[in-house]
RNA sequence: GUGGUAGUAGUUUAAUGGUAGAAUACAGGACUGUGGAUCCUGUGACGCGAGUCCGAUUCUCGCCUACCGCC
């Protein structure tokens, strides 16, 4: 079971207060993803000096790798991995998208054309059906099957706060024709989540409809009509910005206001400003953490110019004798203990230390912007604080 | 000292009497419920000198360098 209390509001973004088993958390809030019960490259206890407040697995990866009776006989997914906060489960359903047509087609939940036209195809691992979603193994290539039943009951042992009902996550690729029969499917399997389970876990209903208003209205109404303790809006979310936006705006029309919202694999800054403006209190993104592997490293935007720009690719030779930390404006640990010359060295040696450190001060530096942004709604200066970020 | 072999991007290499293709590295870019994956773009080379030839990275000679063998 889940409280959630809304604590001031701003226009429509607000602050509130999320009651899980293992703890109270703050909204609105990112959750760091730990697919494989791990935040890449991080430690549980760097997570915590970082005042996550929680954490998100992947119920796929975790059945496969170690297996959910695993970590039920260790104690579970919190024991497990040494985590005493609270925890989310995503239900494994992206994977049938992330595997499957995303994969096969070299694009993500959102395309922007131009970028990725050119890529190759890849071969899908994943096909889904009426009856659920039958996968191949990434580790040996066994086939897999998860339905509602499958995604329920791994999740009770997996034991988080927090579950996700299974879905399908359409593709921006995808017809009309196709997001409407995938919908029905998705309405169908989240019903049969919640007939399904029985713990106390908070479960969070998924609105689906790609990127037609009519869609996505009939989803939200009939994921909003149904007892969850929360809402997460998924699937694609268009080709463009403002495709995203129109989207949020059509959806989070029709949620009621007392559930906490999802938005679900969201969290470039640009998308966390505008998705709280519309009211959105959670979100989980890996782009911290990838981006970190690749070498960028996040930093506060110059302020006054026009010109925003979010992060600098540590790698570059311009770096090599850059005595700054990475952020000038950051206080976490590694900005106050590192310097650019370091990390762009230890980028050029290929040294594992690199991800940790650049994970650890990108997830800071997102962690406290969602700190500032919850001050700012507290004091009604939420829309100063997203000007100064994206003027 | 002498006989042999070889010198092509930073590195490893391919082909060729009409000035060269790749891999990797490097420089940019993409990445949003994680494939530490991948993809796109760009920069970059015929050891030096002479000769033959319309034309030499390619053939010949000398030099230099490296490796192997012999004294």
């Amino acid at each position: 079971m889940l409280k959630f209390k809304i604590t001031s509001k701003d226009g429509k973004a607000r602050t509130g207060t999320l009651k899980l088993k293992h703890g109270t958390i703050k909204t609105p809030e990112l959750m760091p993803v730990a697919t494989k019960a791990t935040v890449r490259a991080m430690t549980s206890e760097d997570l915590k000096e970082l005042d996550s407040q929680i954490l998100i697995c992947n119920t796929y990866h975790l059945m496969l790798k170690p297996g959910a009776d695993t970590v039920k006989k260790l104690g579970g997914l919190n024991k497990f991995m040494n985590w005493d906060r609270p925890l989310a489960t995503d239900s494994g359903g992206f994977q049938a998208f992330s595997l499957g047509l995303a994969k096969e087609h070299s694009t993500g939940k959102i395309y922007f054309p131009g970028n990725k036209e050119i890529l190759k195809k890849g071969k899908s691992i994943a096909k889904i059906s009426d009856k659920g979603i039958k996968f191949r193994s990434v580790y040996d290539n066994s086939e897999q099957f998860l339905d509602p039943k499958r995604s329920i009951r791994v999740q009770k042992k997996l034991g988080a706060d927090m579950i996700l009902v299974l879905d399908e996550c359409t593709s921006p690729l995808s017809s009309k024709e196709y997001t409407k029969k995938s919908l029905k499917r998705t309405h169908r399997w989240a019903e049969e989540c919640l007939k399904l389970h029985k713990t106390n876990q908070a479960l969070i209903g998924i609105v689906q409809g790609g990127h037609w208003r009519d869609l996505r209205e009939e989803s939200a109404r009939f994921i909003s009509s149904l007892p969850f303790d929360g809402i997460a809006i998924g699937g694609s979310l268009g080709k463009s910005k403002k495709d995203m936006h129109n989207i949020l705006d059509w959806t989070i029309a029709l949620l009621p206001d007392k559930k906490p919202r999802h938005l679900l694999g969201i969290g470039v800054v640009e998308d966390i400003f505008e998705a709280v403006k519309r009211g959105i209190d959670l979100f989980d993104c890996v782009t911290p953490t990838r981006i970190a592997r690749k070498g960028y490293a996040y930093v506060t935007p110059p302020l006054g110019t026009k010109k925003r720009k979010y992060r600098i690719k540590i790698t570059s030779t311009k770096y090599k004798e850059d005595k700054k930390p990475l952020d000038p404006n950051c206080r976490c640990r590694v900005c106050k203990n590192y310097t650019r010359v370091y990390i762009n060295h230890l980028f050029k040696t290929s040294e594992y230390t690199v991800y940790n450190l650049v994970s650890y001060h990108n997830i800071h530096f997102l962690l406290q912007l969602m700190r500032d942004i919850r001050k700012s709604i507290r004091k009604k200066e939420f829309n100063k604080l997203k000007k100064k970020w994206m003027g």
